[in-house]
DNA sequence: TGCAGTTACGTTTTT
DNA sequence: CGTAACTGCA
């Protein structure tokens, strides 16, 4: 929510609902008034009120009278498109009443390409010759299967090492997401595996026939499989009537698949509006190609009116002087300085701590003051460029009690026992999943890789997969589990009875879950919160396609998701923060080697892109940031070397002459950091040849 | 064949 | 440290 709405919504009539959006919102809002109208591109800066004003107007289309079901709103995570929907609802209702509830209601078509992707794909199954029973792979069910393949072939027992199975599988990812040849993404994004070429292609020939023999589709499927379709042009205009106004947000980050669906559906680009901001595109790393939104003005004959939000209504006025002298370092830039109104004398501060355990304790210090100030933990975040920078500091949080959740890390449903009950449903769903079917058969004793690849084949000779379990002789050791087993798949086979049928699962998992796992006691309630989400959707097949598309995306330190009344600090990667704002942000490591991570040393864009990672931590803080930079590291655990420190330095996209725009201070106060400890070394080390030098 | 124990080695961010 | 491949034993 930003100032301005809040502000304005004090002595405003409801029906005034553009009175509260500035000039340049409201145009966005305004554009086309009402009707299906030329496309319009929203450049939106950091916090300048972009969620709102697309919710505007997707309120005011229904207001004008669009039909809701016609529209088409895309975001970049289910948590962004149920806010919009809300926002939407609530705006509708400001206006009209009791009669916008029934409105938004329709308003059915709101989520992520790939969920949109796969509620469309089932539509038109038949046409394009699709089993619409399939299922769809996670990322890791995707690397299994690539596993799979990948001994199949043989490739696993090469002189030299072959690639393990999450690259191969990240490699095919871009290829696909990229439309590139493969070579050349291994030259640019894979250099060390340039050699597997060859190899590599035969691999994922055999990875796609493997998908389509399945009936299974992995994430990147729900996009070409959708783009693909498009391609045959009875279809794609069919679709492309469906819907009459398409509104996408976070722009900049989508792919070239993802740009040719939308040009596929509204060739001349009419209703079409894309929201985005080049100086936060992050995600090139997975294909996001910030051309799409640089070039859309001109992708149509008619072109794209462009409107741009530069009003900032969230940060203080010198924190935004640091976000911008920050941005303001970047090669290339395509927006403008944002300007707020919100003076502040309290600028960023750079923290120097000792190491990465000081860093810890203070930021918890720092937390709890701020909460002793009236600032709820909700409303402060710690952002890290990745998930394992957090290590030390969830240690210290749970010692110190300190509730917590945290985004992008591992999730609920990585654990491997929500992935076996999953397996299970999903394995009755759609027998011809190899992945699944592999995973569930091999909890039980005795059963191992090869009966549990004869029992698949088995369900697959038979004409009904149940019977083909029923005959099918299982290894001697595996007597005693085996017909507990071929009942709970067979009922699950029968009529489903939702959310019935994950109590069914449950039951039959509970003893080999025992057996398999010394801590069975909190896993089991695990599955019973599991339980509880499945209550929450229609079917079997909803509930299994949309947690795999949309996971929920927190953990904390207690199992399942926390309590909506309780209050906890949010810990997040800088990537899942987008979007995102809180009162008090901290950034951890801002040191050469974390940020730009030292992985991504090499490109030019790769670096720039390190620096708008950067820029989006900094803009999420609305009043308060600190940037932490501890001076030593420990890095731990290499065999070859053992366990040692190294020294950062200050990350390179704070240099010296935009110092004046930080507050500097040590952490503990010098006073208390000379008692019994001896100074600081005055040696200077290149932390990020040290990081190298470790896989050397 | 399945399983437990051992060794070698490794590229961040996510729908 | 965590994961993948390999060894030796039931």
């Amino acid at each position: 929510m930003n100032l301005a709405f809040r502000d304005s919504t004090i002595d405003q009539a409801p029906k005034d609902y553009l009175a509260r959006l500035n000039r340049e919102q409201r145009a966005a809002v305004e554009h086309g008034g009402g009707e299906v109208a030329a496309p319009l591109l929203i450049i939106a800066g950091a916090g300048s009120g972009k969620t709102n004003t697309l919710a505007h107007r997707v309120a005011h289309l229904i207001v004008k009278g669009a039909d809701p079901r016609r529209i088409l709103l895309m975001t970049f995570s289910r948590r962004a498109a149920s806010e919009m929907t809300k926002r939407v609802e609530r705006i509708a209702a400001e206006v009209m009443g009791d009669r916008a509830a029934v409105l938004t209601e329709g308003l059915t078509w709101a989520g992520t390409f790939h969920a949109i992707g796969a509620r469309l794909l089932r539509d038109y199954a038949l046409e394009i010759g699709l089993d619409p029973a399939f299922t769809i792979h996670d990322r890791e069910d995707s690397a299994d299967l690539m596993n799979l393949v990948r001994h199949e072939l043989g490739l696993s027992k090469t002189e030299s090492r072959f690639p393990a199975k999450g690259t191969c599988l990240a490699i095919y990812s871009r290829v696909v997401n990229a439309q590139a040849e493969l070579e050349p993404v291994l030259a640019k994004s894979f250099p060390w595996c340039v050699g597997w070429a060859i190899e590599l292609k035969t691999l994922f020939a055999a990875y796609v026939e493997a998908k389509q023999a399945q009936n299974v589709l992995d994430y990147d499927d729900l996009l070409l499989w959708w783009a693909q379709m498009c391609a045959e042009p009875a279809i794609a205009e069919h679709l492309g009537a469906r819907f009459d106004h398409i509104l996408v947000d976070e722009y900049q980050d989508t792919n070239r698949l993802q740009a040719a669906i939308l040009t596929a559906l509204k060739p001349d680009g009419h209703g079409l509006t894309v929201v985005g901001d080049d100086a936060q595109s992050i995600y090139s790393f997975r294909a996001a190609e910030v051309r799409n939104i640089l070039d859309f003005p001109k992708l149509f004959p008619r072109p794209a009116e462009i409107v741009t939000l530069d009003r900032n209504y969230r940060s203080t006025d010198v924190l935004l002087a640091a976000a911008n002298a920050v941005i303001g370092e970047a090669s290339e830039r395509f927006t403008k300085d944002l300007w707020t109104e919100r003076r502040s004398c309290e600028k960023p501060r750079l923290v120097t701590v000792r190491d990465e355990a000081e860093q810890a304790n203070h930021v918890c210090e720092e937390v709890l003051q701020e909460r002793e100030r009236g600032t709820m933990l909700k409303h402060q975040a710690v952002l890290f460029r990745a998930s394992h920078h957090s290590g030390p500091l969830e240690i210290e949080l749970t010692r110190r009690n300190i509730p917590f959740v945290k985004f992008g890390g591992l999730k609920f449903l990585d654990s491997a026992h929500v992935k076996d009950v999953l397996a299970a449903l999903r394995f009755a769903e759609n027998p011809r999943d190899r992945v699944a079917g592999f995973r569930v058969l091999q909890l039980m004793q005795g059963v191992g890789p090869s009966a549990a690849g004869a029992a698949i084949e088995a369900m697959q000779q038979a004409l009904d997969p149940v019977l083909g379990l029923q005959f099918f002789k299982p290894p001697a050791r595996a007597h005693e589990d085996w017909p507990g087993f071929v009942d709970m798949f067979s009922g699950l086979r029968g009529k489903s009875a939702w959310p019935a049928d994950l109590e069914r699962v449950r039951l039959w998992y509970e003893p080999h879950l025992d057996r398999n796992h010394e801590d069975a006691v909190t896993r089991r309630a695990d599955l019973l919160t599991l339980e509880q989400i499945a209550a929450g959707y229609p079917s079997r097949e909803r509930f299994l396609t949309d947690l795999t598309l949309d996971p929920p995306d927190a953990t904390s330190d207690e199992a399942g998701p926390p309590h909506r009344d309780e209050d906890y600090l949010i810990l997040s990667t800088i990537h899942s923060a987008k979007g995102q704002e809180w009162t008090k942000v901290f950034l951890l490591n801002a040191v050469d080697g974390c940020i730009p991570s030292d992985l991504a040393t090499g490109e030019r864009e790769e670096i720039e892109e390190e620096r708008r990672l950067l820029y989006v931590a900094m803009t999420r803080a609305k009043d308060s940031l600190q940037l932490i930079t501890p001076q030593r590291f420990f890095v731990h655990g290499q065999a070859s070397r053992g366990d040692r420190h190294v020294y950062a330095q200050r990350t390179r996209f704070i240099p010296d002459h935009i110092l004046q725009r930080f507050e500097r201070t040590t952490w503990p106060p010098p006073s208390a950091a000379s008692q019994g400890r001896s100074p600081q070394p005055e040696v200077r080390i290149d932390m990020k040849a040290k990081m190298r030098g470790m896989w050397r």
